[in-house]
DNA sequence: CGACTTTGACCAGCGC
DNA sequence: GCGCTGGTCAAAGTCG
């Protein structure tokens, strides 16, 4: 496992998803796994070492990058950036329609994701009673009846792969761990937590690799519908946790967050100076993978989309983002 | 005492 | 229909 990478996923609502490219308990294929080790010793968040204060994921998605991050393929006239932008964003748009990626698609809402969730709440009087009646029926059983007759619909789902020493790593957000099961073909639990945030729906789950424990998978699921409020924990267990590791907001951002704060990057270290995001160099300087197979994933993944930063890219090399976030040293190592 | 974790039980979806 | 698995619930316990 090479330092300084880092691994992302897309899933979208709809147990169609986009994995990790062959992720498998069993096969874990990756080196490209960032390495938060360094990170958590400092005093410092993440989100703080990537200037990422008030970022609102998805929505705040520059299209010309979310295209990167979900693996748009390539434009057929290289030179038709309008297309490209186009293509890109539709992609986007259907992974959240949770339909069949059709190439015209091109209308989109966020909310749409959560309609089985409204349906959901839009029950009927008639059926409240009827559930109200069941609930004093189960009183001993203390579980609530979730039958619908739509099919749920999930949250499109964003999923990291990180490189560390804790599970829970802290982005900003308050979580409430409600769950854990164990996991088939690992040895390491999965963890399911829920932000504490009243109206807020967002769900993470937190499991480690089985090949590498040192990897925690981190896969997000919903927006955010408040600021981070930027509280510490309160537990000793977390409070390791809090020592700069990342986490949630991290990952939740981080996905949505990359080109923007590459953005920022070039605004701070390169004297202001615009960064073109339609510049291929820049964008080569990504190795970007698309898989369609899909083959083996967490919870039912079909396709694929990956982002992984490689060393030594010249994204790396030219004083990226990366650069900002892996610590020097580890970047001397690369250079001997 | 509030916030949070732990844990076993339950439910729903899916594949066979 | 059955069994497996992922996901969720909520009581009990823990911690500051």
């Amino acid at each position: 496992m090479e330092k300084g990478e880092m691994a992302m996923k897309i899933e979208d609502g709809n147990n169609g998803s986009y994995s990790f490219p062959g992720y498998n308990p069993n096969s874990y294929p990756f080196s490209s796994v960032f390495d938060f080790s360094e990170v958590e010793k400092s005093s410092l968040g993440f989100m703080e070492i990537l200037g990422m204060q008030d970022f609102n994921p998805l929505l705040d998605f520059p299209q010309e990058l979310s295209s990167m991050v979900v693996g748009s393929p390539a434009p057929k006239d290289p030179t038709d950036q309008g297309s490209v932008k186009k293509n890109c964003v539709d992609e986007v748009l259907n992974y959240q329609q949770q339909q069949p990626a059709t190439p015209n698609s091109s209308s989109i809402s966020l909310a749409s994701s959560e309609g089985g969730i409204n349906d959901e709440q839009t029950k009927t009087t008639a059926n409240q009673q009827v559930e109200d009646d069941e609930q004093q029926q189960n009183t001993k059983k203390h579980l609530k009846p979730k039958k619908t007759n739509q099919k749920k619909q999930r949250e499109p789902r964003i999923a990291f792969m990180t490189k560390s020493k804790v599970d829970h790593l802290e982005d900003g957000y308050r979580w409430r761990k409600y769950g854990q099961k164990a996991v088939k073909n690992s040895s390491f639990p999965r963890s399911y937590y829920r932000c504490t945030s009243a109206p807020c729906n967002v769900k993470k789950l937190i499991e480690r690799s089985f090949n590498d424990p040192s990897i925690v998978v981190t896969t997000y699921e919903g927006q955010h519908t408040h600021p981070s409020p930027l509280v510490m924990p309160r537990r000793t267990n977390l409070a390791g946790v809090s020592g700069g590791a990342i986490s949630a907001r991290c990952a939740t951002t981080f996905a949505s967050s990359i080109p923007r704060n590459l953005y920022q990057y070039q605004h701070a270290y390169h004297q202001q100076q615009p960064f073109d995001l339609n510049n291929t160099n820049t964008l080569s300087s990504l190795n970007f993978h698309y898989n369609h197979n899909g083959s083996s994933s967490i919870s039912r993944m079909s396709n694929s989309a990956f982002l992984h930063f490689n060393q030594g890219t010249t994204f790396l090399s030219d004083h990226g983002l990366l650069q900002d976030i892996v610590p020097s040293q580890m970047l001397k190592e690369e250079q001997h």
